[in-house]
RNA sequence: GCGCCCGUAGCUCAGCGGAGAGAGCACUGGUCUUCGGAACCAGGGGUCGGGGGUUCGAAUCCCUCCGGGCGCGCCA
C-alpha cells in the first residue's frame, strides 16, 4: 500500500530531524496521512498541525524541519510544505509506470494488507424468521453482509458465513396455525384464522398444496400435533424460498444452524442457570429476568415467560455462549435490522455478564429500506400480506443492479429504493458503466490479441499522460479503498470507487488510443489497459457483480 | 416520556476534525460517428435543517431546538 510506504518514510524524515536535533520527540502513531484532496499533490499529511502546541512551535516550522530531513525516494517526485502546516507529496511519475508491471504480475489483490491476519470470525446475517419470503429490506441486509464477508475475507480473515435460523417459539407456531386454518378451510371445516397470523398468499398456497398431497391426515391428528407438524412444514417451505432468493442473489451461506438445536441440547436453559450463579438472575412478576445495570428495573429483561417458555434473548444468549465459548470465533460480526437495535443492548450485557468479551462482538445495523412504488410508499409488513417482495425486484431489475443499489449507501443511512426508477433507469444504472467498461477493455485485449500483438515485453514507462498517470493512481487506490472498507465495515465505499475507476477509463479511452501505429507505445498501453481491467475485475467481484468480456446491446427504446 | 439512526445540489446519496463542499441521475450546451456512443467534455445549481459551544481549523465533535425513521422488559 502506498500510504504504509509513505508513512514508513515520513517516519524515517522525522527520525532524521529528531537526530539532527531540529525537532523534540514526538508521538508519531497516528501520521495524519491520507490522500490529499488538492490538485496536484496525492497524499498529505496533517501532522504538523496536531502536534504544534504540544511540541510548542508553529505548524510550518514544524513541517519545514520535517521536509528539510527527508531523503530522495524513486517513489516521490516532491515533499513540500503547505497551506497552514500541510507536508504533501507528489508520486513520481516513473515510479507510478512501473506499478502497471506490479499489478499485471501480482494482481490487484497483492498489495491489500492482511488485517484479519488468519483470525478465526463469523458473520452473521440475514438470519429472517423461516417465515415467509424475502422482503426488499430483508434484501439490503443481505447483500451487505455478502459484500462485507468478501471484504472481510479478502482482508484475511478466516471467515465463516452463518444465517441462525429461528425455527422455535412463537412465530414459527404463529405460521404453523395460519397454515392449519386454511388447510381446514380447503377441506371444509372451520378453524379460525390467528390473530397476527401470516396472511401473505404464500401461505395459503402451501395450504392448498398441503391438502391435495395429504388429505385429511392433519384433521385426524389433534390441532396441537398437526400445528406442530405443520410449523416444521412451513420452516422447510420458507426456508427453501429464502434459500432461492439468496440464490437470485448469488449469496450462499458455510452454516445454517438451529436456533431448536439449542434447545434440544439444553443450552438455553443451562445458560440461565449459569447466570442465575453468577448473580444476573432475578424472578419478579412471575418472570424470570435477566437483571445487568443499576437496581431500577429498566435494566431488566426477561428470560423465562410467565407462561415456563424460554424467550427468544435466552435463545440468543445461549447461542452467542455456543459462538464464542464452543467454537471459539475471535470475532463475530451480526448483521441485522436497525429495528432490532434495542437488542444489541442486551446482547452486550450478557457478553459481559459471562465475560466472553464484548470487544470480539460487532453488530452492524443495517437501517430500513422504503420502497416507493408508483411514488407511493409501500408499507413493508410480513404479516399485513402487503409488501414488496426481494424476489420480484430481483427478476426485473437482476442480481447485479440491485446489489449495487442495496449497497451503495452506508448501513445507518435509511434508503429510499425507488422500484419504478430502479427498473426504468436500469440501463443507466451506474453498474452498467462499471461493466461496460470493463467489457469494452475485454474487447480491446481481444482485438489485440487477433492481431497477434505479445505485450508482455511493453515498457511501461512510456506511460506518461496525465490520464494515464491518473489511471494509475485510482488503480493504488484499491489495496487502500479495500483495507478501510474492511477496517470500518463499510462496503459503500466499494461502489463509488468501482464507479471513479470505471469514468477515468473511459476519459483515458477517448483522449488516447491503445491500440495505434506505434507499436511500442501500444504494448505499453496494452498493459495499461489489461491492468485496469483486472482490478476492475477484483472491485466487481468484490461487491458480488459480474464482470462481463461482453454485453449484449439491446434495442434503444 | 426515554433510547438509537438520519437531515448536504431539483432527486438519490458520498464526504464525518484539516487546505475554494463532491458523485450519480435530472437540466443546459458542446465533442464525436468510436480500439463497442450504454461514451466523453463543459456549465448552471448548496446559508452542509436552525441556533449556541469546543478548536489554530467544524458538514464532520459537544449542547439545544426543529423535522423524519426505528425501538422501548414476558414477539423473534
Amino acid at each position: 500500500m502506498v500510504t504504509a510506504r509513505i508513512e514508513a518514510y515520513l517516519r524515517g524524515a522525522i527520525d532524521d530531524a529528531r537526530k539532527a536535533g531540529k525537532l523534540p520527540a514526538i508521538e508519531t502513531a497516528n501520521l495524519g496521512l491520507e490522500k490529499s484532496r488538492l490538485e496536484g499533490s496525492d497524499y498529505s499529511s496533517t501532522l504538523p498541525m496536531r502536534i504544534a502546541r504540544a511540541v510548542g512551535a508553529a505548524p510550518r516550522a514544524i513541517a519545514e524541519a520535517i521536509v528539510g530531513s527527508a531523503s530522495d525516494s524513486p517513489m516521490l517526485a516532491s515533499v513540500e510544505v503547505a497551506g497552514p502546516g500541510f507536508i504533501n507529496f507528489v508520486l513520481a511519475d516513473p515510479w507510478l509506470a512501473e506499478q502497471v508491471d506490479d499489478i499485471l504480475q501480482h494482481g490487484p489483490a497483492h498489495a491489500v494488507p492482511r488485517l484479519g491476519g488468519g483470525v478465526r470470525a463469523q458473520i452473521e446475517f440475514v438470519s429472517i424468521n423461516p417465515t415467509g419470503p424475502l422482503t426488499v429490506g430483508h434484501g439490503r441486509i443481505a447483500a451487505f453482509g455478502d459484500v462485507l464477508a468478501r471484504l472481510l475475507k479478502a482482508v484475511g480473515y478466516d471467515l465463516q458465513r452463518e444465517y441462525y435460523v429461528n425455527d422455535y417459539g412463537n412465530q414459527v407456531r404463529l405460521l404453523g396455525q395460519s397454515i392449519y386454518s386454511h388447510y381446514a378451510g380447503q377441506l371444509g371445516e372451520d378453524v379460525p384464522f390467528p390473530l397476527n397470523g401470516y396472511k401473505g398468499k404464500y401461505v395459503e398456497e402451501w395450504a392448498q398444496e398441503v391438502a391435495a398431497q395429504a388429505g385429511r391426515k392433519y384433521l385426524d391428528m389433534t390441532e396441537d400435533e398437526a400445528v406442530d407438524a405443520l410449523s416444521i412444514e412451513g420452516v422447510a417451505r420458507s426456508l427453501a424460498m429464502i434459500r432461492a432468493d439468496l440464490d437470485e442473489l448469488q449469496i450462499g451461506f458455510d452454516n445454517w444452524f438451529s436456533e431448536n438445536s439449542l434447545h434440544q441440547a439444553g443450552d438455553v436453559r443451562r445458560v440461565i442457570e449459569v447466570l442465575r450463579q453468577s448473580g444476573y438472575v432475578t424472578e419478579r412478576e412471575g418472570a424470570t429476568w435477566f437483571s445487568h445495570g443499576d437496581s431500577s428495573h429498566e435494566r431488566e429483561n426477561v428470560l423465562v415467560k410467565r407462561t415456563g417458555e424460554t424467550t427468544y434473548l435466552a435463545s440468543d444468549i445461549a447461542y452467542h455462549v455456543n459462538k464464542f465459548a464452543e467454537r471459539k470465533f475471535d470475532r463475530v460480526v451480526n448483521v441485522m435490522g436497525a429495528d432490532h437495535h434495542g437488542h444489541t443492548a442486551r446482547m452486550y450485557a450478557a457478553m459481559d455478564a459471562l465475560d466472553l468479551g464484548r470487544s470480539k462482538l460487532t453488530f452492524v445495523l443495517c437501517q430500513m429500506v422504503h420502497v416507493v412504488v408508483d411514488g407511493v410508499p409501500v408499507k413493508q409488513s410480513k404479516r399485513s400480506g402487503d409488501f414488496e417482495l426481494l424476489g420480484q425486484l430481483v427478476n426485473e431489475i437482476g442480481s447485479d443492479a440491485t446489489r449495487y443499489f442495496m449497497i451503495s449507501r452506508a448501513a445507518d443511512s435509511q434508503m429510499e429504493f425507488d422500484v419504478d426508477l430502479a427498473k426504468k433507469k436500469s440501463d443507466e444504472n451506474p453498474v452498467h458503466k462499471i461493466r461496460y467498461a470493463h467489457a469494452r477493455i475485454a474487447s480491446i485485449l481481444r482485438r489485440a490479441e487477433k492481431a497477434g500483438i505479445d505485450f508482455s515485453d511493453g515498457d511501461t514507462s512510456l506511460l506518461d499522460r496525465p490520464q494515464e498517470l491518473g489511471l494509475i493512481r485510482a488503480m493504488l487506490d484499491y489495496p487502500e479503498v479495500v483495507s478501510a472498507a474492511a477496517k470500518s465495515l463499510e462496503p459503500h465505499a466499494l461502489p463509488h470507487y468501482a464507479l471513479s475507476l470505471a469514468s477515468a477509463f473511459n476519459s483515458y479511452y477517448h483522449v488516447h488510443r491503445v491500440i495505434s501505429p506505434d507499436v511500442q507505445l501500444t504494448k505499453a498501453r496494452l498493459k495499461l489497459a489489461m491492468a485496469v481491467r483486472m482490478t476492475v475485475a477484483a472491485v466487481l467481484g468484490l461487491m458480488g457483480i459480474s464482470a462481463p468480456d461482453e454485453m449484449i446491446r439491446e434495442e434503444a427504446e
